[in-house]
DNA sequence: GTAGAACCTGACATCAATGTCAGCTGCAAG
DNA sequence: CTTGCAGCTGACATTGATGTCAGGTTCTAC
């Protein structure tokens, strides 16, 4: 499929696809025209990608992560390197760490919107964290 | 205490405490000589505004939420406008969406590191999500 | 073959929080 | 009083993903 397919299909920018590619995120083959050609699998490969940029992994660990990614449709790849291994293994708890935080803030405006509708603050409705 | 202080006891930099001052985020007293002094409360302050960023709050949004915030040491202040309750519900939704994907992404970090240190995937394990 | 939509590259703009530098002033200890 | 650290303002730089524009090429349908 073409760029613009790719875009829709995903929900994904232009702009974004080909910055990926020239990440080393994505790749693509050309026609004779020098137009991006993209098969099936790159749908699922561009949600990815959007899930990691999301949760904070930056394009240079991403570059090296993806091909150690058991797709979806099954294909293998590559093996972590012990750099590599050692990088996830601190973006992990980073991970970690990011979703204890959202936690916190969300039980914070839980908290705010619930006066505001004039009901009592949630803890003292017995809620659970 | 004074900024230096503040920034040391809440592992944020300087800048950024003038910076939240600027936003409207974080009060200070001045002294004579135009020095900031700030109260105890402000740590406790400044270490709910670090993780609302971290949630991606939006400074915007901080600036009219905080005000509403019953703080640690009890002190209510104003009551969220119609407006703000809006956007904190749609903050929350995003705050949800966030953590899910999150938890997404590190199930495929773990994948990938568990299958580099030669143990079979996650899936193969009969992990739980 | 021609019109128009979709694509190409390259460059510059944006946003938000933070870093950093320069030049100046306040403050506390000797 | 002097010295030196800490603070002040203001300005510019950075980062990373994305938007946007310009000028040109390819593809598809007629």
């Amino acid at each position: 499929m073409r760029i613009g397919d790719l875009a829709q299909r995903t929900g994904v920018s232009v702009r974004s696809l080909r910055y990926y590619e020239q990440q080393g995120l994505l790749g693509s083959t050309r026609t004779a025209g020098g137009q991006r050609e993209y098969p099936e699998a790159a749908v699922d490969r561009v949600i990815r990608i959007q899930e990691m940029f999301a949760a904070g992994v930056p394009s240079r660990v991403l570059a090296e992560l993806l091909p150690c990614i058991h797709d979806a449709d099954g294909t293998p790849n590559a093996t972590a390197t012990p750099w590599l291994t050692e990088t996830l293994t601190a973006e992990r708890d980073r991970i970690d760490a990011a979703i204890k935080d959202l936690r916190r803030t969300r039980a914070l405006l839980d908290e705010v919107i619930g006066t505001a509708q004039g009901a009592p603050a949630a803890e003292a409705r017995g809620e659970r964290r």
